[in-house]
Order: C-alpha cells, then sequence, then structure tokens
DNA sequence: CGATCGGTTGATATGAATCAACGTGCGTGG
DNA sequence: CCACGCACGTTGATTCATATCAACCGATCG
C-alpha cells in the first residue's frame, strides 16, 4: 500500500483510444489506490504531477495492524469510505452537470485539499494543474476548460497563472459546484 | 446491512434541483448500500423498481462473523472492491463516451448481471427499466435515450418491449460499450 | 534562433437538449 | 362498458452546449 508523502500526483483510467478519465487527483497523505489495500492486483494507474516522494506499507503490515488494532482498522475503513464517496459524487457530477458546474466543483474540492495541508492566505493556492488535467477530470476538452476559465475571469470569480488559484468570488463558485 | 433477496432496485442520489444520478441498479443478492458496512450513517438512496423482498444484517453481526472469519472478510472485502470498481468505471463511462457507448455499456453490464442470476435464451434478458432510469443513469434525456434505442432497432442491434431485452447483435453491442 | 508546450481565440460543426405534438396502452371512475 | 386521464415512448423542429479545426501568442529550452 503505498502513500504519497509529498507533491501532487492523480490517479486515472487510460482507454485504448487514448482517452483518460482523471479519478482523483492526490495529496500528500492520500493512498495512491485506495483499492489494493483489500485486493493485491487491483490494476490502478497513477501519474505524479510534480515531484513526489511515497512510502509504503506492506499488506501484511497493514493486516497486523488491523489484528492489534491501534486505530488502524478504522483508518482503513474509513479512507474507503471516503474514497466511496468521492468517486460517486465524481459520477454524479460528470452525469448531471454543465461545464461550468463540473469544473467549479472540481476547483472546490480540490482547494479544500489543499486548505487541509497548506496555510491559505487571501484565497491563493499552489496549483500545479494543467488544463489537459482539468479536461481529463471532467470530461471536457482543454479548449473548453480554457473558455470557461476565461469566463471566470472575466465574472471576476478566479483566476489561475503562474502556479497559483486565486479565488475572488468564493460564494459564485459555491453556488455553481456545491452539489445541493 | 441490508441485502436485496428478489426484485430490482437503484442506488442514486438526488440533487435538490430534481436532477438524480442512479448510481447502481440491484439485483437480487446485492447490499443495497455497501458504504454503510464502514459507516453507519452513510446517506445513500434506494428505490426499488420492481417488487422487492429485502433481508438484514445487524453492523454487530456482520463484525462478529468476520471476527470468526467464515469467510465474511473476504466477502466484505471483495463487495466493496466490486462498488470501487463500478463506480470508477461509471465515472468514467461518462466522462469519456457518447450516448450509444454509455447506454450499450449500461446494458452489457445489466447483462452479465441477469445472465449471473437466470438462465438466458436466445438473447433475451428480463427488463424492467423505464427509458427514464436509463437516462438517469447515463446522463442522457429521455428523449435522446428512446432516439438511440430506436438506431439499434433500426440497425437491427437490439430492441426492447414488454419488459424484454433482445438483443441481436452482441459483438457490435460490445463494440460500443466494453471500455477497451 | 527555431522548436515545443501551454493557453487563448475565432469559425464552424455536431451531438444532445429542449419544446411540442402525437399515439398507444392502461387503470380508474362514472 | 365507456370516457377520460395519465404514463410511456416516439418523432420532428429547433436551439444550445460543447467539440473540432485552425491560427496565433508568449514563455521556455536546447
Amino acid at each position: 500500500m503505498l502513500v504519497l508523502c509529498t507533491g501532487w500526483a492523480f490517479r486515472y483510467v487510460q482507454l485504448s483510444d487514448g482517452r483518460r478519465q482523471i479519478l482523483r487527483f492526490l495529496l500528500p497523505g492520500d493512498v495512491l489506490s485506495p483499492a489494493t489495500i483489500f485486493e493485491k492486483n487491483y490494476p490502478s494507474w497513477v501519474k505524479s504531477l510534480t515531484d513526489v516522494m511515497v512510502s509504503g506499507f506492506s499488506r501484511s503490515e497493514v493486516r497486523e495492524r488491523c489484528a492489534i488494532g491501534v486505530g488502524a482498522p478504522s483508518a482503513v475503513a474509513s479512507t474507503s469510505i471516503a474514497e466511496m464517496r468521492d468517486v460517486s459524487e465524481l459520477a454524479t457530477v460528470l452525469g448531471q452537470c454543465s461545464a461550468e458546474e463540473r469544473i467549479a466543483y472540481l476547483l472546490l474540492r480540490l482547494m479544500s485539499g489543499i486548505a487541509a495541508r497548506n496555510v491559505i492566505r487571501e484565497h491563493r493556492y499552489p496549483f500545479p494543474l494543467r488544463q489537459q488535467h482539468i479536461a481529463d477530470a471532467v470530461g471536457l476538452t482543454p479548449v473548453h476548460v480554457s473558455r470557461v476559465f476565461g469566463q471566470f475571469r472575466e465574472r471576476g470569480v478566479l483566476t489561475i497563472s503562474e502556479g497559483v488559484l486565486t479565488v475572488f468570488d468564493v460564494p459564485e463558485l459555491e453556488r455553481l459546484g456545491s452539489l445541493r
């Protein structure tokens, strides 16, 4: 079982015709592929976005700690649950929401993840994603992602530049991106 | 923990503006909401499609059996894994695939589930879904679902009528609906 | 200095949504 | 038994959101 220690990465599915779906962006502390806790050969593709450090627990180690019971069982359970909830939400967003809503949703999810690990001032979030990543995560074209960001900029909702996401209008972003 | 004994049902997410995403169709033997095995208050909506029978295991019962270890731990693990895989696949299909591909995918998934529980002859599958359900599952409009079915019919791929799905051209359906 | 990458922008095409009408079967109440 | 309403599916016309194609720009890098 691998855990991301520093840097950004993402887990994804690759179709043979080149399309890919990014299922989750991984931040420090995230398990690369929670399903492998239960099943050894669960196929799962991960790529790094930035420089990255990873550390590993063996499955037997995890099982042992679960047996002893020092919080490991609940830790395993809660990351599995979080995983389930996240993917279900993603499916819901992809099935039901417009381009704007999808992107807003993704940004909010990322923001809360980033904020949990960094001190955020003035709504400026470190943001290493390329528009291609966003496109692959929300099922849109990079050029359409660019257009949506253009609109967000014009409307004074947010900007991204030089690896920093700056949000001016959090309520508006939440209005669009929270699955009410 | 609730298990479906007879009949069809589905698990879904309801957004406050009326949109809903069907996450999974449930067939006999399926756990209504696997996440509740781990977390008591995991919110999860289920509706029945046909008349239905359900039976319940208490969480303590499950935990006990896991402790004794009569196959229960691996059963819990494998349904959780299957669940993860399914939702991830759904997200991938919703993010990357066209209307035809989405519907083909859904039908193939359902067919394998049905075939695992029934004797299927001449590719005729019992099929209680309304087009609205399909629409909510694959993120399309009911009228568009109707059009896609119309094309499938014209091309001699399949028909649905009177609660029976008949597939004439399985390879074509697989060409469209398997995430290669 | 040219090449490549990432993003932006415009023109156009296309897939799916929307709006609306219609048919059919079915249950319900008169 | 009939008439009506209603749910479900189909079909056509039109609109709208997003994709596609293409050109361009600035930064970065060998």
